[in-house]
DNA sequence: TCAAGATATTTGTAAATGCAAATAAATGAT
DNA sequence: ATCATTTATTTGCATTTACAAATATCTTGA
């Protein structure tokens, strides 16, 4: 066997972990965290989503994201709404101070994109992006997700 | 922008926290845990580390080894040993138990790594795992590692 | 309309994790 | 030899997070 860091796991965890500790720091200053940054950028690709969609494609545990938008509520980053339609349903809408906290938020997620990639070639760069969606999506099958078909 | 699943931190977070999760739950029957499992792994590559020395190399914060070091002890997996030399030093052995379940956890490593790299071809696997060492040292500078030079 | 079952969200509780302070031992200066 | 400084590891504590149970609402069928 060869030493830890030639697994993909084990890279692709450690990566994981470091530049989302590094985007936390960076953000830290502007009040948010990198879990409000993907509800705030979820939101913006489109407003007033329900909770359960929210979890699915932040990829937040739905009783981690109640509190979180508890927090957020507070802040007066988002608000949520009952649906008229189905008052089983909350619907999330990004509030005055949310908006505001996301377009300080999007040239910071850019740089990142940038700086972890130096040196990686916009090509190469694809690909990695490319991989990484398709390694999720073969995980699927595998242990761990309480979803699709329990 | 686009929607979140083109940010690269997200993606790789993401993944990096699906493939960790599927792996844990795999090898929780046999009594290990991802972090017991960088561990063995790490002593398997070289036998008789410091702790500091394991922390860095897997990755895992000093304080949460020596709690996992405490339990790897109480099951047999390892041993602590005082260093002659410097008797600041504690060096860490595999013992009986640690090296059996290592044997026992290189395959499910070995197939974790195939099923997560499916149709991705041993040429864009290679790529991937140079692009993520890279993207790791890339974000050395940046915030986050109270290591380097404080 | 009421009960039974399904779906969506929230709360209770315990485990994992990291930072900072504390401990232990070595090294160097007087 | 003793004190101050440095290095290595461990413990205290607060935060984060997930799983499971509880709650609320809707839907369907009698």
């Amino acid at each position: 066997m060869g030493p830890l860091d030639t697994y993909l796991p084990y890279l692709l965890n450690r990566a994981g972990t470091r530049i989302a500790t590094a985007f936390g720091e960076e953000v830290r200053p502007l009040g948010a965290t990198l879990q409000i940054w993907r509800v705030l950028a979820a939101l913006h690709e489109r407003d007033g989503r329900r909770m359960g969609d929210l979890a699915q494609t932040t990829s937040i545990e739905m009783s981690t994201l109640t509190r979180l938008v508890d927090s957020m509520e507070k802040k007066d980053l988002v608000a949520r709404r009952r649906d008229p339609e189905d008052a089983r349903v909350v619907v999330l809408h990004a509030a005055t101070a949310g908006r505001r906290l996301t377009q300080r938020l999007l040239p910071i997620a850019e740089r990142y994109e940038k700086v972890a990639l130096q040196g990686i070639g916009p090509k190469e760069a694809e690909q990695l992006k490319a991989a990484l969606r398709r390694l999720y999506a073969n995980m699927d099958g595998l242990a761990n997700p309480r979803k699709g078909r329990g």
